[in-house]
DNA sequence: CGCATTTGACCGGCGC
DNA sequence: GCGCCGGTCAAATGCG
């Protein structure tokens, strides 16, 4: 089932169809962005919005008819903010990150301990020793949880579940408010990696797959899908596809210094970098963010205009 | 038999 | 304090 859609993601992430380069996908980033900017009543259009706010729909077609490559992100939909987005009929990628962004986080490449790593991992202990607080082994009152740097993909797929390279155990599941659809939880079942994935459907198109994920894998590589032989190890093609994704990631714009909302064209198991300088889109012009500070150095600020930040604070807790 | 999923219970955070 | 809600646990169940 879904195997033709699953491997063409595959061979995209294995480069048998090959990243494209920025410079091709940055035109088609600008076109198409006003116009959408136009439609859009500077109100509560959520992150859904941003495939829309940021023209995505115009990205080359091998990464438009990638199933699992489709639309924004919204970790938490709420259906008074996604009931006006219209479903594109394309697909790209888009994600938003909170909390303390991690400076050359890469989840994908090989374990180069990141400063992150220890801290992951000695929170990861601390949740596997959460049977020293209550009968249940939850976490001791008082000990206030601290959250992961998160990203949100949203994916147009007809699968809840993406197939992404990793393996995950699925560990609970639970209805959303305002919505039909269930929420599942995920965690990645290599040991002492915590990592985490929320997976739901949007409420407003059905068609879209909700896909949060928080913390970074501790793993070098990628674990081979059962029956999957398209993941062997991290090909030199996905290491292109990482770099490609570093270079197209863009940082709409940042308010608080723990939230970097980020669109990425990359697929969602390569949640995109942190924040550094990098080129931001937005009507039409470039726009950069202080690694250190979180600021955008827009030069339109109208993205943060149309989409509150309060808004998509909400939407991250 | 081992592993993944399901599902009800439970807990913490938060708003009122 | 209470209730709601998101998130997690873990026993039961399913599946290959």
């Amino acid at each position: 089932m879904m195997t033709e859609k699953i491997e063409e993601k595959l061979d995209f992430m294995t480069g048998a169809i090959s990243p494209f380069s920025l410079d091709a996908i940055e035109p088609s980033f600008g076109g198409g962005f006003f116009d959408l900017a136009a439609d859009i009543d500077a109100g509560d259009r959520g992150s859904f919005g941003f495939v829309d706010l940021l023209g995505i729909h115009d990205l080359p077609q091998v990464l438009l008819d990638t199933e699992s490559y489709g639309a924004s992100a919204a970790p938490a939909l709420e259906s008074s903010e996604t009931q006006n987005f219209p479903a594109t009929p394309n697909s790209s990628s888009i994600s938003s990150s909170s909390s303390e962004p991690s400076p050359d986080a890469d989840p994908t490449m090989p374990a180069s301990d990141p400063p992150e790593a220890e801290d992951e991992s000695a929170e990861h202990d601390q949740a596997k020793k959460m049977g020293s607080s209550d009968s249940k082994g939850r976490k001791k009152k008082g000990q206030k949880r601290q959250r992961e740097p998160r990203f949100a993909f949203l994916t147009k797929s007809e699968v809840d579940h993406l197939e992404d390279g990793y393996r995950w155990r699925k560990y609970g599941q639970k209805a959303v408010k305002n919505s039909p659809f269930p929420r599942s939880y995920y965690r990645c079942t290599s040991a002492l990696c915590g990592v985490k994935k929320r997976v739901e459907r949007s409420s407003n198109d059905p068609s879209v797959v909700v896909t949060t994920y928080e913390g970074q894998h501790t793993h070098p590589s990628p674990i081979i899908p059962r029956g999957n032989h398209h993941f062997s190890a991290p090909s030199p093609e996905l290491v292109d596809l990482h770099r490609f994704q570093l270079q197209s990631s863009y940082v709409l714009s940042s308010q608080p210094s723990n939230f970097h909302p980020v669109v990425t064209a990359a697929p969602p198991s390569l949640p995109p970098p942190a924040p550094r300088p990098i080129p931001v889109l937005g009507f039409g012009e470039r726009t950069y963010c202080d690694s250190a500070t979180g600021i955008g150095l827009r030069d339109h600020g109208l993205l943060q205009d149309l989409i509150p930040s309060d808004v998509m604070m909400k939407r991250e807790q």
